[in-house]
DNA sequence: CCGGATGTGTCAAACGGTTGATATAAGAAC
DNA sequence: GTTCTTATATCAACCGTTTGACACATCCGG
């Protein structure tokens, strides 16, 4: 690759003189530039990134670490982060940790070395002293860090309400939730106590079962779906805490011959594109992921730029009624 | 951040030498290792990879340039990608071009200029010529490029044979296929060869819509299929030319109360994880997305490494009969 | 014709590493 | 007591850019 060495000799000035055009600093006359560029499309040059990252101690780049990018959320996210982040001109170095401390653990060391401006965190299974030594702007997605580390997430409690409320009034005798890792301490957590508390309150029959201990292994769902049936036939009401759940609920359904939703009603969770792709249509809670993902590109570069950013930023989710309910 | 100046200092040599610990090069103590790499520990230190890749003229770094992250396809694509990559001591940069060609053509010059060791390139709106400039390891996804740039591939052609023999078997008698973009030159479009082949060749009345012309617009599948069964209600079987599609025909299906797999046979293409979470279970054709990521990635790496690789990798594609035919 | 703008361009150090060539010391071989 | 190994560590140049400091013209006013 032709450098700006090369492009100076071509013109028949000094490599300074090049950069300066480059950068538009200093007095250039208009015949100059001309040059230059001229030369610079002759030789297809491009400046190297990477010697000007490490002169300016910024690479424009960010570090996106979430479990797995095939989950359609996380793919939903990645894809707006990758927009927002690309619209200021920076770029997205992709991680899908899988669940995995150790390569979660290796990725954000990678990152450090890669000099990435800063990590937009959606992974979650270190602990808080293991991002002590970070050091580096950060933003966190449904899970609240340290005092200092901002977080982006839905209202998990609303949408856990607003679900179980939903199912009550149509009439719901006795509820399942079938929850995320309720032991991650993630904000997610809250559509189980916002189910809990409406049920609670409510006086309601219900049962909880825990899924996605370690990973997103989609094929033990069938498992966990089957096995809550079996255990409880009565159930006339799920609430899922993914849309990908919610689906396995309804073919399990389908299997034992239980109609959605005259014998059962399904809701999910998240709100995913595909969601409206599955018969019969799936009531959801839909989280703005569209906006979950500007404000964490938006919060991770004012911190860059060295600006105060709010802690706290819970966006609204909305309850989406179609079929299944 | 600490830099190999600093690690020096401490332990009271020169950079040089941590540097040779840090490579493992000439004759080193163990004492003085151990030396050095307390210090690295004390003062929290990762060599600056930016520095490394401008004196190595080689950054570990790939591109992965693909039109949508939140496709189910390219999610499980780019998944194994980063896996593979990862596996290799290479990160991935992700690119999502949105099928927008300014888009596409910026990002490659962002690649290039960010010295990546090799693009693998999925999104195709660029003309054969535009790639001439890149002059960088390459590799296409579903894309015959030139004579010297390799690319990887499904058996497209076999599974649009699969697909529809299926439908005519079970004794379909107008067959529609919902084709993907017919004029990006894509491999892809073997599918709809196979198609054509195979139900000529049987006689059978067919009809075939073509979609995705710009983008992936959701939203214009389901105007789409809803077209396509009002202007052709005899239909009895729908080969689509990936799952999402497939899953939409069997929306609209249930909306006119078509049943499905009795009045309408449906087979999709892709195999998509999520097609198991379809009611009813999808009948599809899978593409083997684990190793068609794999194979990108190790030609990729083996050009990167100045080996000679096999310009056409295809790869089988498998029949996967469930509920829908 | 001197002093100061103004315009145009270069020098050299710096960013944080790597590495070939080289220096130095100690021990072994002769 | 040379000479040769072997072990250990340093010097200085280099990767491709950027930028503060400075040099040199040219022009203008006085």
């Amino acid at each position: 690759m032709a450098t700006i060495k090369d492009v100076a000799e071509k013109v028949g000035v000094s490599v300074t003189t090049v950069s300066r055009v480059l950068n538009n600093r200093g007095y250039l006359s208009e015949d100059l530039k001309r040059r230059v560029y001229e030369a610079m499309k002759e030789l297809n040059y491009q400046p190297n990134e990477l010697a000007r990252s490490l002169f300016r101690k910024k690479s424009f780049i960010i570090g996106l670490i979430i479990p797995d990018i095939s989950h359609p959320f996380f793919g939903e996210f990645a894809r707006y982060v990758e927009e927002y982040a690309y619209k200021n001109r920076y770029k997205v170095l992709l991680c899908n940790s899988q669940l995995d401390n150790k390569k979660e653990l290796d990725y954000i060391s990678m990152l450090r070395a890669s000099q990435v401006d800063g990590i937009i965190m959606g992974s979650h299974t270190l602990d808080t002293e293991e991002f002590t030594t970070i050091n580096l702007p950060l933003v966190t997605l449904d899970r609240q860090l340290s005092e200092s580390i901002p977080y982006v997430s839905a209202d998990h409690y609303k949408g856990g309400v607003l679900a179980t409320k939903l199912l009550i009034r149509k009439g719901c005798r006795k509820i399942a939730h079938i929850s995320g890792n309720l032991k991650l301490h993630l904000l997610a957590k809250s559509r189980y106590d916002g189910f809990l508390d409406t049920v609670t309150k409510a006086n309601i029959p219900h049962v909880v079962v825990e899924t996605d201990l370690n990973g997103f292994k989609y094929d033990e769902y069938e498992k966990i779906v089957e096995d809550l049936f079996r255990q409880h036939p009565d159930i006339d009401g799920v609430f899922a805490s993914s849309d990908v759940i919610a689906a396995q609920v309804l073919k399990e359904c389908r299997k034992l011959g239980k109609e959605v939703p005259k014998d059962v009603k399904v809701i999910g969770f998240d709100g995913i594109k595909l969601g409206r792709y599955i018969t019969p249509g799936l009531s959801t809670i839909q989280q703005p992921i569209k906006e979950i993902a500007k404000t964490s590109v938006q919060l991770l570069i004012d911190q860059i730029n060295g600006k105060e950013v709010q802690r706290e930023n819970i966006l609204p989710v909305k309850l989406v009624e179609k079929e299944t309910t």
